[in-house]
DNA sequence: TAACTAGTTTATAATCATTCTAAACTACTT
DNA sequence: AAGTAGTTTAGAATGATTATAAACTAGTTA
């Protein structure tokens, strides 16, 4: 069993799931990098696909996926059109975002700042402010 | 007919829209009003099956709101969940959005200030930045 | 080992927002 | 009146997501 091998079947125990095949090649596809990923759920399926030869349902990548979002392993962002995309950035952080290409890029929080904060409306507070930047080709 | 019936029959004009009834019906419930409107289709036609007795369709609806929104009268916000909704201040603004109930409130410019902004990636400008504050129940 | 149990995977169906389609309807022009 | 372009509508199609239920797996107990 690797190094990171270990690290997967630890968060898919934290987050209630036994290990299994299908949930540990979800994790290799997902936790196996040094930048953020930002995926669809048919970004993954097709990544599986053609990393393995073999299929995982698209059931069990919703439920792990959901799982480890429950968990806090993951982050659910909705931005600009009707898909769902996580993260492995589970930190307040900032976003640009490409409307053509449909890309998401993190921005380092010492990148931003915002200066003003408005008052909420009354018997409510603010839990977090995430900017996104709308970008295009210059 | 009355002054804002004009005014409703201009937008639709621009919009490259015939003013007919069920469009018409659809601009009072959107454009008269003093304050910021956010909504989904949904509200819309609900809104309008409970004003008037009369039901538009679904279709109607869709299409009307999209002209609206390619001309510049609406714009569409993806916050959160699944589905559209459509906001009757068409500029750029920052929203506070209760993930609770699912609202979204304007916040007006002036009480918001982005301190830092970041370099977009190379080749990309920024055109747009909009701040999200969610909030919740004190 | 055999039986038992709880959890898992999967194909498939269901749901729900949105878009598409095609037929009936309307308004405007000749 | 006939012709036409645009409109409304019900219902079908699509696509992402969620639910279901049957077969499968792993861990536990006898
Ligand atoms: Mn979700
Ligand atoms: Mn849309
Ligand atoms: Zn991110
Ligand atoms: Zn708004």
């Amino acid at each position: 069993m690797t190094n990171s091998e270990a690290i997967y079947i630890e968060k898919l125990r934290n987050s209630g799931l036994r290990p299994t095949k299908q949930r540990i090649r979800i994790c290799e596809v997902l936790f196996n990098r040094e930048k953020t990923f930002h995926f669809s759920i048919n970004d993954l399926m097709k990544i599986i696909q053609t990393k393995t030869n073999e299929k995982i349902s698209l059931a069990t990548a919703y439920n792990t996926v959901h799982a480890f979002k429950k968990k806090g392993y993951l982050k659910e962002i909705n931005i600009g059109n009707e898909i769902s995309y996580f993260d492995t950035n589970t930190q307040s952080h900032h976003h640009f975002y490409d409307n053509q290409t449909k890309e998401l890029v993190d921005i380092n929080s010492g990148d931003v700042e915002i200066k003003k904060i408005p008052t909420p409306p009354n018997g409510k507070k603010i839990i977090d402010a995430e900017i996104t930047f709308k970008i295009s080709k210059e």
